[in-house]
DNA sequence: CGGATTTGACCAGCGC
DNA sequence: GCGCTGGTCAAATCCG
């Protein structure tokens, strides 16, 4: 599709290296598009409207062989311009780099094109989610502003 | 031609 | 038992 402000995007430094086979790491992130572009190839294999919410919630998966990783995108009911993506399991391979070269570590080193703030939170405000104590809830919240004119 | 995306239908689980 | 929601898969279609 088009990658309206995805530059913008680009830079994830998602701390994978913590994840297991039963983390799920949640980025909150304030964009038009819900095609985040983490470096990964995702192919769409579902949409549903959740209650609650009057924007569909996308689901994707890694298109790598052996990769079973599942990415789910939800729009946030009250702000349009926040997108919620859920990524669950651990990628077995390496990224198929071609989109951004960039894959710091789990360190967030992200000073090569924008100065993206990413904030790493305890589940400490989602006091109402109540996650099992083997899922390791990250939150980071991107923070931006100016995407896509 | 290959790959990817789309929408609909089906199925399972849970609640009432 | 029925209804509802959520989730996944599948076939068809479109684009590059």
């Amino acid at each position: 599709m088009t990658w309206l402000g995805l530059q913008e995007h680009r830079g994830w430094s998602i701390p994978f290296s913590f994840i297991t086979k039963n983390s799920r790491i949640i980025v909150q992130t304030r964009s038009e598009v819900d095609l985040l572009d983490d470096g990964y190839k995702w192919r769409k294999y579902g949409q549903k409207v959740v209650k609650g919410n009057p924007y569909p919630r996308s689901y994707y998966k890694c298109t790598y062989a052996g990769c079973n990783v599942r990415k789910h995108v939800e729009r946030s009911s009250a702000d349009p311009k926040a997108v919620v993506t859920s990524y669950e399991g651990k990628h077995n391979h390496d990224v198929p780099l071609g989109r951004n070269t960039i894959h710091n570590a789990a360190g967030n080193n992200t000073h090569q094109l924008k100065p993206q703030k990413v904030v790493a939170r305890k589940p400490a405000l989602h006091k109402e989610m109540d996650f099992g104590r083997d899922q390791l809830q990250v939150v980071l919240q991107f923070k931006e502003e100016q995407i896509t004119a």
